[in-house]
DNA sequence: TCGTTTTAGTAAATCGTTTTAGTAGCTATG
DNA sequence: CATAGCTACTAAAACGATTTACTAAAACGA
């Protein structure tokens, strides 16, 4: 995206003070007018069309000139719209949110729609009366995101990685068996049959048919996985620590494998470095395959192989299933599940293998 | 902090389905009482005292059976109080503002205090009309995190890593002229004298005093950094190729230096790509020294050494002091500048001069 | 000239709360 | 036995907009 540099400092002057708040009423009263008269003005409402040039341009430039903006408490209250959303996050700095929220706010901030932000922390008493705090403050519709669905509102919802089928909601999923297929496939045609795996943390909603998916595309080359080779992550920190360990424990038990597909490239992060500190050299002893494709695979040494997950992508397709549930006018109701693919971006980390 | 660990699973009828919104005035007519009545006995004012327990206590099975949830719109309008703020920032997916806003958060949600966030993607246009959208929302005040200020609304604003002093904001910044110290002296004290210095991008607010108290840091120990040796940051990607092509810069301009004094750690990783790229070993032939010490940071391979920014606690402290600053209890302003102190991280990427 | 339409507005209701300023009826007290 | 004080409530105003249902005057048409 290109971009016009920024005057590197702002002289003070140029800084716009505020003045104080002035109500309809007021700037009314000053004009010696109706709010009524005033209201369908500003808005242009239809049946302002009867009220002459005149008039209006004295509302408008008075309404510049004190600085009148409307109060929205006041406008969402009797309109009944809030152009306000919630949205629901396990925590902010995973990355994995903050990608999803940005695809959110790209679509929002059109529309003049914003947006509260909540974070579950994974804790069960959270999970309830988060959704119900955000309805009582008049939320329009509600976004969760790898976030289990524990109280359904009366109310629009999109729920991100969700796989579980309710009533109202709508789930943006990753196609998962096309990732496995990509990932397994990417493995198997380098050689690999002894596979390991990093399963997701149980909180995590992408861990069961990320598993699920993953075991069967291997099956289907009959390469089955070994049970041993699977070592779930365990802890909610968002640091790669939790791949570090899970892999120390997967090196514990001795059982040999050639190449460890990792539940995120976080995690796989964690897991190099657990193998290396073993004197394994990735990817020229033990590949690793990454999940996500997090800014960081990239520049990763080595450069990580990874599926690719378009997390601003479903971010904004959730904000926009939502926009168009809110809006009255489309008829048809959005799909219970929208799905998005996955691409596998090959880097360093995998390789051949050898024997 | 330990975790109890969530069923995996849940069953459908443990999901609670919500009955449609009731307003006071409904729940009054269905006991036979005011709406005055009802909102002193939920809101426990002191003038309930006289409602006999009988009462109070039809009224609370009531709310609770009927599911009534008052309509935080028409609350805020009446008590003129919206227990919302307001959170600029760049962009979310930096990390930077993932961090910081994720401290604000774990201040705010004790206190019944959600947030609005808005990114202004250093666009000249949104620096202007955010701020003022979102006093329009009725925020009672506005964090801003590393974004200048070009609007100053009539409300308690907190900017944090601002460095402007302008009536009425408080700015929570990192002790520069000590996390400068810490670089280079670590730097000076491994042997380091030809020191190259990634400067931040020309819109990052510590971009000027990180450079500055860098460079009086090297004098003070007779090392002048050359000024060949200083790369300028170029383009708001989040991503390490900033970094990579900013080095790229440097070293094809052939002069040689022994340590590179990066921006950030993203910045850094970035860097260090370039130099292996160019068969620089790190931290053999160069060193690398990072900023912010963020997650990956410790998993990066090498390992980054850098200095801290506790970039949670200073969303945390925003927000506490913005708390503090809506509360009329607290009479004391808080002062214009509040400062935090930087750590030096020292891990595998910086290590002794050889020559 | 009479009726209709258009022009240029306004009064009042409304959204859903909180809060101020009461009011009846009962009880205690000197 | 008058009155002060308490008990158990309520009517109505307020917050700041939007919207419905008007009105009075002017212009128009036949």
């Amino acid at each position: 995206m290109p971009r016009r540099p920024n005057s590197p400092s702002v002289r003070p002057e140029k800084r716009q003070p505020d003045g104080l708040a002035i109500s309809l009423k007021q700037l009314a009263a000053h004009l010696e007018l109706s709010t009524t008269t005033l209201s369908l003005v500003l808005n242009n409402a239809p049946s302002a069309k009867s009220i002459p040039k005149e008039t209006k341009d004295r509302i408008f430039t008075a309404a510049k000139e004190l600085n009148y903006r409307p109060n929205y408490l006041a406008r969402s209250l009797r309109v009944q719209r809030t152009n306000t959303i919630g949205v629901i996050v396990p925590e902010l700095s995973d990355g994995y949110s903050a990608m999803v929220l940005n695809g959110v706010e790209s679509a929002l901030s059109g529309d003049g729609f914003f947006y509260l932000t909540a974070s579950h922390l994974h804790r069960d008493d959270l999970l309830e009366t988060l959704p119900r705090v955000l309805v009582e403050r008049q939320v329009e519709g509600i976004i969760a995101v790898d976030t289990p669905i524990r109280f359904v509102p009366n109310l629009p919802v999109v729920n991100v990685s969700g796989h579980e089928e309710i009533d109202g909601v709508t789930n943006v999923v990753l196609n998962h068996q096309h990732a496995a297929e990509l990932g397994i496939g990417h493995l198997f045609n380098l050689g690999h049959r002894k596979i390991a795996v990093l399963k997701g943390q149980a909180f995590s909603s992408d861990t069961d048919i990320r598993w699920d998916t993953i075991n069967e595309a291997a099956r289907r080359r009959n390469v089955g996985i070994d049970p041993r080779l699977c070592s779930q992550l365990e802890g909610d920190s968002p640091s790669p620590e939790v791949g570090y360990l899970a892999t120390k424990k997967l090196l514990a038990t001795g059982v040999k494998f050639t190449v460890l597909f990792a539940f995120n490239d976080i995690s796989a992060i964690g897991a190099i470095r657990a193998l290396e500190e073993t004197g394994l050299r990735v990817p020229v002893d033990v590949s690793v395959l990454g999940f996500d494709d997090v800014y960081a695979a990239a520049f990763y040494n080595p450069a990580l192989t990874t599926i690719r997950q378009p997390l601003f992508e479903m971010g904004k397709i959730a904000a926009k299933t939502l926009l168009s549930k809110l809006s009255e006018t489309v008829e048809t109701d959005p799909p219970a599940t929208i799905n998005v693919e996955p691409t596998l971006i090959v880097r360093q980390s995998t390789s051949r293998v050898l024997d």
